[in-house]
DNA sequence: TCACTTTGCTACAAATACTGTAGCATGGTG
DNA sequence: CACCATGCTACAGTATTTGTAGCAAAGTGA
């Protein structure tokens, strides 16, 4: 799969505005992931791996390639590790952990009545 | 694939984590598409196909049902909205428009050097 | 220096997910 | 009643993801 370049026709979009790049990348399986998991602090590929439960290492190099080539990540001596614009694009998600909470205590809740 | 429900198993962890099981539907295709393309207000089916640009029928509706079932969108007279849940969602990635741009922008800059 | 480990990653086939086109049932509209 | 739009399903073809195995290279210790 191409990686999603802002500017380039995308996977379901051919206009290339950023944002249909940013959803295309984000809507690949893992990559929010990824992204997520490595907030914690850098990771080896194999404690990255342990940190996403179950992601296969054929995938999980794809897409440490992917985050790579589009500055969301870069490789140092500690291993992985969020680039500024990562940490920048963390940030602006970090409230999905508490959301998630309430979201699932709301779903629970609603099953009960 | 199953319904990520917060609570269950979920593809990419077996914790069931109401984190986990964010993103794995938010990394399912399209999803983050659809919550996207539906903050600018209520849609037909037909008219959301139109804004995604570019969906096929069997997965739109698939994903409407999941995120349906999740209670992110609801089904009203008027088509398809975000419910409150999907606007509050909404509302944490909003900001995602912006920066899109800005890392747009700089992933330009860095390929004139 | 040589066996033993760990790490980063690739190979490849099987399993799953997604696309695209066609089209059907239902509910308007003239 | 013919005609159209809408919401959605069927299904085959294609693309993506998984899972297991394992290899090359870089330590580690004796």
């Amino acid at each position: 799969m191409a990686i999603p370049l802002p500017g380039r026709q995308v996977r379901g979009s051919t206009t290339g505005k950023p944002i249909m790049a940013l959803l295309d990348l984000l809507g690949r399986t893992w990559s929010l992931g990824i992204i997520w998991h490595l907030h914690t602090g850098p990771a080896t590929f194999r404690e990255l791996q342990q940190r996403c439960e179950k992601i296969s290492p054929t995938l999980l190099n794809t897409r440490l390639k992917e985050l790579k080539t589009l500055q969301l990540i870069e490789n140092q001596a500690s291993g992985y590790q969020l680039s500024q614009q990562g940490i920048d694009l963390f940030t602006i998600i970090s409230p999905l952990g508490s959301w998630s909470l309430q979201w699932a205590q709301a779903l629970k809740e609603e099953s009960k009545l």
